[in-house]
DNA sequence: GCAGGCTCGAACAAGGTGGA
DNA sequence: TCCACCTTGTTCGAGCCTGC
């Protein structure tokens, strides 16, 4: 591990990303889990209980005995998510539950390929499924009081004799499913996979979730604190915080945000790069268009993720256009013509 | 004496590397 | 491809110091 360049090696670069059926989908996360500090920052078993108060909604995750679903653990929830939105812009309705290869979510999310890699995604798996949450968030436009899992249950449905696991099926909460149908995800940077550091994962999700593509978004250390679910004490989550941004300023590594420490203030700034594109429900209320248009968009864009560019076309209407299936069509072939095939 | 701040190291998990 | 060992990062607690 090279202590000089704080972002992991690329291992997988010759264009295998989500490889199987979700080769030019973008990595998605879902909007309630990158709000709320649902995902354990620790590399130990943290199995802890807690709970988050925020604006009069109530999260409370309890652990199994195995611990909290970690920051990296997240990984699985967002291939599963990236390939089911890829689904349904390629037409199809999207399903709870979800098969893949083993070594294509390992490739996708830039791990090692090992034998350690599978026994670490089984262990992954098992802190998802065991991780339970009692919530009040509202996904899909329905208010969930219950309790549930990350994922409801993962099976591994074929496994070599080496003991490495093939195929891989994961049925999805209702919660995390909700979230999907509704369109309710953002666009993560690749880059994501390659932030070494749990907290750097974290402040990049808070920073693409409430920064958008706004110029800049702020956030005092006491509240970033809470945000991320941090263990450590207010002084000791300063230092870290401080050093993510000082690594930021030599190294400009954080996908689509710098991240500055406001020491007056005391305050994370997150900067946008402007590399941001639009995700559904930003600036503009444009009403959800006539499912017909996303057949007609395909064409204008062979290859790429019309529902992808539908939240760019989303985020860069300032107005409501007066027919918004010809406006988006308009768009995408403009898309094309700037940018061809992807 | 007590509270709070600071430093340091232990424990643990995950990733990297090199040899078999 | 596997394994052993090393490095790195996070969290937490112990011990020390300082000020009230």
């Amino acid at each position: 591990m090279s202590a000089d360049y704080p972002l992991l090696p690329d291992r997988h670069p010759q264009g295998d990303f989500f490889v199987c059926d979700i080769l030019d989908a973008a990595p998605k996360g879902d909007v309630g889990s990158m709000e709320h500090p649902i995902f354990s920052l620790s590399t130990k078993p943290d199995i802890r209980p807690r709970r988050y108060e925020h604006n009069g909604m109530t999260i409370e995750i309890k652990p199994s005995v195995d611990g909290l679903a970690t920051v990296h653990d997240r990984d699985v929830l967002i291939y599963c998510i990236s390939a089911l939105i890829k689904g349904m812009n390629d037409g199809m309705e999207p399903q709870q539950v979800i098969r893949f290869q083993a070594a294509d979510l390992l490739k996708a999310t830039n791990r090692m390929t090992t034998g350690r890699g599978y026994t670490l995604l089984k262990a992954a798996m098992e802190r998802l499924a065991g991780t339970r949450i009692s919530t009040n968030i509202t996904t899909g436009g329905q208010e969930i009081f219950e309790t549930f899992g990350l994922i409801e249950r993962a099976r591994i449905v074929r496994e070599t004799r080496e003991g490495r696991m093939q195929e891989v099926e994961v049925k999805l909460s209702d919660w995390v499913f909700n979230a999907i149908r509704a369109q309710e995800v953002l666009t993560l940077s690749r880059e994501y996979f390659r932030l070494r550091k749990p907290l750097e994962r974290r402040i990049y999700e808070l920073a693409r979730k409430h920064c958008g593509r706004q110029k800049e978004w702020r956030c005092s250390i006491v509240v970033l604190q809470k945000k991320c679910g941090s263990g450590s004490s207010l002084r000791e989550f300063r230092r870290l915080v401080a050093a993510i941004a000082k690594e930021d300023s030599e190294y400009d590594h954080m996908p689509d945000y710098r991240i500055r420490l406001d020491e007056d203030r005391d305050q994370l700034v997150a900067i946008s790069r402007g590399s941001v594109g639009g995700d559904v429900g930003a600036t503009v209320s444009i009403p959800p268009l006539d499912p017909e248009v996303y057949d007609m968009a395909r064409s204008a864009v062979p290859g790429w993720d019309v529902r992808m560019i539908e939240a760019e076309w989303r985020e860069w209407a300032t107005e409501v256009p007066r027919n918004p299936e010809m406006a988006f069509l308009g768009f995408c072939r403009k898309w094309f013509e700037r940018r061809g095939r992807p």
